[in-house]
DNA sequence: CCGGCTTGTTCTTCACATCAGAACTGTAGC
DNA sequence: GCTACAGTTCTGATGTGAAGAACAAGCCGG
């Protein structure tokens, strides 16, 4: 049994404590976590609601309280070899529905990384960029999965760095809000790529799907139909990574 | 992306999102964690004190903190079956040596449940109690299991009972010092039960082994005997339950 | 080995964030 | 529809959490 830490944070420890009494004999009601706690209800409530916000918690329909994501599964990582083995096959399809070039990409800190790649078969066309990275706020897939992050959290990954964090974050916005991220020459002369994020668990990489294609064949009227194929082919692989995280 | 709460507790928000932090990007410095939260340094320091010592994280060799065993493993279980299969021939083992009844118990809130039975052979023996349970405050592996929990949880978990709190807390100080619980005749005339804890790691049920016996069999001068068989036993089951949750 | 710098840890103080109580809203059973 | 219980929202005061300062520990280069 370790010692009580001699500058305690009492509500940490209350949040601490409720997530685990949560982990190990849930489900819980309000009024059984403020009894478990020895706290007002209306304290409980809150605490309830700091771990729902962050995944540590999710309430059910019968307004009882259980375990979330955090808890709930192994962590932080499936392997590199698991992501790239599910999403190939969606990335082939995408690939042969759009006739461009798609990747796969991580974002860890302020970095995408180009996890997998599956090149059209155009002449002209973006190579393979497995294992390249770009700054992820110019990236359209990094600043696809940035959008996805709490603000505050980016504003913390840019605060210190020559990046206009406000500029950024509304950028962030008007991502979140349409959906996908469009990289128009910004990291590659003669390149634009329009990426969209794919939902993962609380504790997983931020990931992201892109299409990437010749400048010249860049076409407003077709945007609508890229955005289209993008979204339903991250939907497509964030659902066989959930079937995988519950196999394994 | 989820809403803020209302009624907000930043301290707790500080406290889980350095948990996030440390499962996604981990291994991580005070001094880093102080600048991802935009708190001073001793704030960083106080919140990771607090997740180390609910075992949210873990502090390295090399001074940096990565996740701990909350954040690391899946969980709140292997299944029971899992739990009886690792445990049966390490009792099998026990009931042999001994030549008395052996069992595993389980701890749920104030609730100790017979989760598996290996009677002994001798014609007068306490039979299989699989499947029951008793008050853990009484039973001897109940107790043992109690033991092992912070006082707070367990003075939380009895206050509005009938039970006598401070006695309860002085009895399970004692269990902890001595090793093993005896519950002679409090929960069956005629049944004296010795129970050890088996460590489990944050987020499991609180689990135990027992030996039970015909009182008229308890005999002081082989007590030692019995809690050194108890001990190896439940170590053994505590490194196999580590083993298998490293594969699954 | 020593000194300087960085980083982790301890301590103090104060103001504001957290808590509990009250009020309001929602739910379930009769 | 009514009542009792439970979940959720709001308010105000006080004591807890945060930051700054000081101290301790660690690291690296001369």
């Amino acid at each position: 049994m370790k010692n009580k830490p001699g500058y305690g944070i009492e509500s940490v420890d209350h949040a601490l404590r409720l997530a685990l009494l949560l982990q190990q004999e849930g489900p819980l009601r309000v009024t059984d976590a403020a009894e478990r706690l020895e706290v007002a209800r209306s304290t409980a409530h809150r605490l309830l609601a700091m771990l729902v916000y962050r995944d540590f918690a999710e309430q059910q329909p019968d307004r009882r309280y259980v375990a979330g994501p955090v808890l709930r599964r192994s962590t932080p990582s499936e392997p590199a070899a698991v992501l790239r083995g599910v999403a190939l096959p969606h990335l082939e399809g995408l690939t042969a529905r759009t006739g461009e070039t798609s990747n796969l990409v991580v974002v860890v800190a302020d970095e995408a990384r180009f996890a997998a790649t599956v090149e059209c078969d155009q002449t002209l066309r973006v190579g393979d960029r497995e294992g390249r990275t770009l700054p992820a706020h110019l990236a359209s897939g990094g600043r696809a999965a940035l959008a996805a992050r709490d603000p505050d959290e980016v504003r913390a990954l840019y605060e210190e760095s020559e990046v206009d964090v406000e500029a950024l974050l509304r950028d962030l916005a008007r991502i979140r809000r349409q959906g996908f991220a469009v990289n128009n020459q910004r990291t590659e002369t003669g390149v634009t790529a329009i990426g969209c994020v794919v939902d993962r668990p609380p504790g997983s990489p931020a990931t992201a799907i892109s299409l990437a294609m010749p400048t010249v064949r860049h076409d407003r009227r077709r945007l609508g139909e890229w955005v289209r194929q993008l979204t339903v082919t991250a939907e497509r692989i964030a659902a066989d990574l959930r079937r995988s995280d519950q196999v394994g």
